[in-house]
DNA sequence: CGGCCGATTATCT
DNA sequence: GATAATCGGCCGG
């Protein structure tokens, strides 16, 4: 799942206002045996919604004050989830400049799990919302076309302390950085990004 | 560009 | 009481 989600369109309606944009990096956690998965201590408050449907957010807090977003991607009962590290910004952006000031338009604006939920305004409020229906405020839609050429995998990143094999596993999908460049000339050609 | 550091608090041991 | 799926600022190359 976490390739497929590259170039989805990630909504989110923000008082009544559409915020969006393509997904262009994801990482993938699976299972209780993944140590680098939070699902590795097993089914707790925290966890348990990546043991609920899929299909559904699963919102989280850390280092003391960020938010990041995942989606759910297995059964129930079967933790899974996709982190949705960056996004291509394209509808809302002069609402998600003012969520998020620092940086804004710049180079490098929304490439991070933390940025991203910054932008459009996420926070635990969001946890368990069903990423396939508008109602919900937070969605997934159709995007565009990512050929699997233009992705490059990598190990997952900020698990320096998990151990082998988990923290070397290339888990990580991102659009090339080339062709995410051409992709932003092509799309947002005014701007600065 | 890369590495180090401090911020700040929910969650789990 | 320790840790953390990060970020931004500051340093050096």
């Amino acid at each position: 799942m976490a390739p497929q989600l590259i170039g989805c369109r990630l909504v989110r309606l923000f008082n009544g206002e559409r915020l969006a944009g393509f997904i262009t990096e994801t990482e993938a956690y699976q299972g209780e045996e993944d140590l680098a998965c939070h699902a590795r201590v097993g089914l707790t408050t925290r966890t348990e919604p990546m043991y609920g449907p899929p299909g559904h957010a699963y919102i989280y807090f850390t280092y003391g004050m960020h938010w990041l977003l995942n989606a759910v991607t297995d059964g129930e009962g079967v933790p899974a989830a996709v982190l949705i590290r960056g996004i291509l910004p394209t509808e809302g952006l002069e609402k998600m400049e003012e969520l998020r000031p620092t940086l804004a338009q710049k180079k490098g604006w929304l490439d991070g799990p933390a940025k991203l939920t910054q932008a459009l305004a996420l926070d635990g409020k969001l946890n368990r919302a069903d990423l396939c229906s508008p109602d919900s405020g937070l969605f997934i839609e159709a995007g565009i076309s990512v050929p699997a050429e233009v992705l490059k995998v990598k190990p997952r990143v900020g698990i320096k302390t998990v151990p082998e094999p988990w923290r070397s596993l290339p888990w990580r999908w991102q659009i090339d950085p080339k062709v995410l460049q051409k992709l932003t000339k092509e799309l947002l050609p005014a701007s600065d990004l």
